[in-house]
DNA sequence: GAACCACCTGCAAACGTTTACAACCGAACG
DNA sequence: CGTTCGGTTGTAAACGTTTGCAGGTGGTTC
């Protein structure tokens, strides 16, 4: 037996039309009786139905953000800006998880659609068609990749990738492996882009690797593979796997950075702890989140509003992971 | 112009109520007319909308998370866990993070309780008064926290608190610190109870210091404290916070574990890639999140099924920042 | 052949809001 | 004094479902 809006509307002796403006749009109703009737609302604990509502405005107040790997601080960087920011404009917010399953991502969107006014995306491997099917019923809005039509909050990990190899290039190494995330992944895509603009400045050579699984196990994977190529630096994919390398590279008796060198992406708080420091390119995580939320609000309020694809700059951060190469093989 | 029932019974030429029950009672209806629905449903890319349905029967097969803080692994194992179970049976999730101010949680639980079936509650600061007048308009279950007539999912770490002190006990250390995390935390209330219990049997001092921010800051700030009191062994609150202490311990060239030992809580995959790797308690992170969605959902088809609280054991991962005592002061 | 039953289907009410429209009131205006 | 108008309120329709009830059909039982 909870409250409606007619328990209310009784108390104060008004109807229930009154309850409802007195509420949702206050200065079309008379200040005395306004304030009668929210001192009763308040008194009767009364919320309004988000059903009922939602199903005469069309509007949930929801977002939904799906993303491929909540076990990734990368990822639940993000969401918890996102969360935060929704928050702080009075939206809810759902979360799927797709477990990096392009099938399981379009799923979430479509069940989510009628219970949000909007998505955030963050699927590095569904393709560009699903995409621009998914946004004719839903209003949506990208992270980290770029689809014509359709906003996006973006990182510049092609120009984390330069940033990466300009470093190594400084210190001296000529033969560089990339160990490269899911093939498909836009992510990864955009990351090599940004090696081969490297290479065309520098002249090292570097190797892609993989795809490996972007987690702790395919760095450990990763690891044994780089090291047959003979090379003196390894750019992981992110921060997860370099992780992963890096243990494997420790059992196995290799110095890091004396040997071998080692770079990644993400900048995780857990980068910063292992031994030695992953030196990594920092990702705007937070400030993407935010963006990312600003912008499908934007779109909300207004749907003629203008698609924007905003790229956010990352920044490299050397710590104790690269240094020279060995001087003989 | 989304489509609607009606447009399905149109076409389908059957009343509304026919397409009704060919989707959520099948048996109701002929097997014929079912297959003819169904078909033009699929075609239509027919939704039933959420809204509605929910307004009617009063269930919206959404549950609720809150927690006390996304940027935590621990915080967000769970929550994996959580989603991935919950969309196993159907069910999506709204996530709430409160940035560990009870205020914050208990406004994010009676905002979702109407959008959602149940909420899952993680909160070591809210009180258990607050708590139990939420479960009064809510199906509450909680996370890592007991309190009487309602079902929880609960983790033992006063026996994780228990290995670890035998466990340096054993090592041979005579004068132990606990750096505790947040004071009112339920959490932080049973490791201290674990504390207690395990003093009984062995005869080593420990010192409680804190409380401490639950972060990576606060181990880094707990860190000098507890050097000051001359221990051989410290016991972090959690990994996160151990990751910051060891981080300050190698910053002033305090050797671990030579000089010191250093055990904690939570067995994060990061906990593996310190240097050295943390000793710590792993705590049966999937198995809760699954767990308490099984209670709630348990709870949701049968109101009256009694209320449990159900612990999951704790295991000491002994790894390489415990070691014997240093010989002399 | 009447009575019953199982099976299937449709009608219409209900869920709790919002909002277009109309109605009323007193004041201001001509 | 009649008209208009702004401010405030109420009436009722609408949103898209589910479901109790009743009606219809055809078969089975006595």
């Amino acid at each position: 037996m909870p409250v409606t809006i007619r328990d209310v509307a009784r108390e104060a002796k008004v109807s229930v039309a009154t309850v409802s403006r007195a509420l949702s749009s206050p200065h079309q109703v008379n200040q005395v009786t306004r304030e009668r009737v929210l001192a009763i609302a308040d008194q009767f604990g009364y919320r309004p139905s988000p059903a009922a509502r939602s199903l005469i405005t069309g509007k949930t107040g929801n977002i939904g953000l799906v993303m491929p790997d909540l076990a990734n601080p990368f990822f639940t960087g993000v969401l918890k800006n996102v969360q935060s920011r929704a928050h702080q404009s009075g939206y809810g917010v759902f979360i799927g998880d797709s477990d990096e399953d392009p099938a399981v991502e379009e799923e979430l969107v479509r069940s989510m659609a009628k219970q949000v006014d909007g998505v955030l995306l963050c699927s590095p491997g569904i393709k560009d068609s699903q995409i621009t099917a998914l946004a004719e019923n839903t209003t949506l809005v990208l992270l980290n990749r770029r689809v014509r039509g359709i906003s996006a909050a973006l990182m510049d990990s092609a120009g984390g990738m330069r940033q990466s190899i300009e470093h190594l290039a400084a210190l001296g190494h000529k033969r560089i492996a990339f160990l490269s995330g899911p093939r498909a992944s836009w992510s990864n895509k955009h990351r090599l882009r940004g090696l081969r603009a490297a290479l065309e400045k520098t002249n090292v050579e570097v190797l892609t690797l993989g795809p490996f699984a972007p987690r702790y196990s395919g760095g450990v994977q990763a690891a044994d593979l780089a090291l047959a190529e003979k090379v003196t630096a390894i750019i992981a994919y992110n921060d997860i796997m370099a992780l992963g390398a890096l243990a494997r590279f420790h059992e196995r008796g290799i110095d890091v950075p004396g040997e071998l060198s080692l770079t990644s992406f993400d900048d995780l708080v857990y980068a910063a702890v292992s031994a030695p420091a992953l030196t990594t390119v920092a990702m705007p995580v937070d400030a993407a989140g935010r963006l990312a939320v600003e912008l499908l609000l934007s779109r909300l309020s207004d749907p003629g509003s203008p698609v924007v694809h905003q790229e956010l700059p990352t920044q490299l951060i050397v710590r104790g992971t690269t240094g020279k190469p060995p001087r003989t093989r």
